[in-house]
DNA sequence: CACCAATATAGCAATTCTCATATATATGTC
DNA sequence: GACATATATATGAGAATTGCTATATTGGTG
């Protein structure tokens, strides 16, 4: 692993780290977790409008989260990559530690003050 | 775990992930993976302006990723929560299966052609 | 072909990010 | 107090993100 990969991997890993970042794009990322699923009942799972449901889908397909297949007029999104399912495990991990209390809210959970420019 | 705990669960999580989804602020928190770090040592690891540097940190530390403490004119941060931590394990575990072979950098890095929209 | 259902895209306004430059603050030394 | 060092903040410009409304595309059915 030299320098160069180091780069690389930093600038895709900082892109997938971003495409998660959005309330609305975990919440499909979970849904995926059991497997693909349909726009529609994707944008029922998360209560948002079919447009904007699509963007988040675009978003994350170009940032390498997700993938997609046609079967008729539905299209099929699923996780793109172990890489993902490596990172929801991780989440996942997160939240049970919560659940049992070995981790705290406020660990993870911001209260600080922002400043005009964060 | 109800509802509410969720919301604020994908809530903070999210932010963390955001506030990870760039390439020098991803740097830094490699960096100080082996502890806490000056401003200056920092700035110089990754080559970045002095108040970048700074406004990367502060928006971290907004976000919960780092905690700092003052020590005479220096400013000390460092990782904050057991999350971040837990998080870092996860992509260097990812680093060392693209290492191995194990994972493709496609499967991370994405080639995706972008639309205006993204 | 007309029409419907499912999904995608365009275009726009508001907000947020990012970086750069300039300036401020705080601490230590002489 | 004058000055240097380390760090933080203000501010502004350009880019990216986000969500909205309207419209387009595509496949299936009659």
């Amino acid at each position: 692993m030299n320098a160069v990969n180091n780069i690389v991997f930093f600038e895709a890993a900082s892109k997938v780290l971003k495409a998660l970042g959005h309330p609305e794009r975990l919440k499909i990322i979970e849904l995926l977790q059991t497997g693909e699923q349909t726009v529609g009942r994707i944008q029922q799972g998360i209560g948002l409008s079919q447009p904007v449901t699509s963007q988040h889908l675009r978003f994350m397909q170009n940032n390498n989260i997700l993938a997609s297949r046609k079967e008729g007029t539905s299209t099929y999104y699923s996780l793109a990559s172990d890489m993902i399912r490596k990172l929801l495990e991780c989440m996942n991990s997160c939240r049970l530690d919560l659940e049992t209390g070995e981790m705290q809210m406020k660990d993870i959970f911001p209260e600080s003050k922002r400043s005009k420019h964060e």
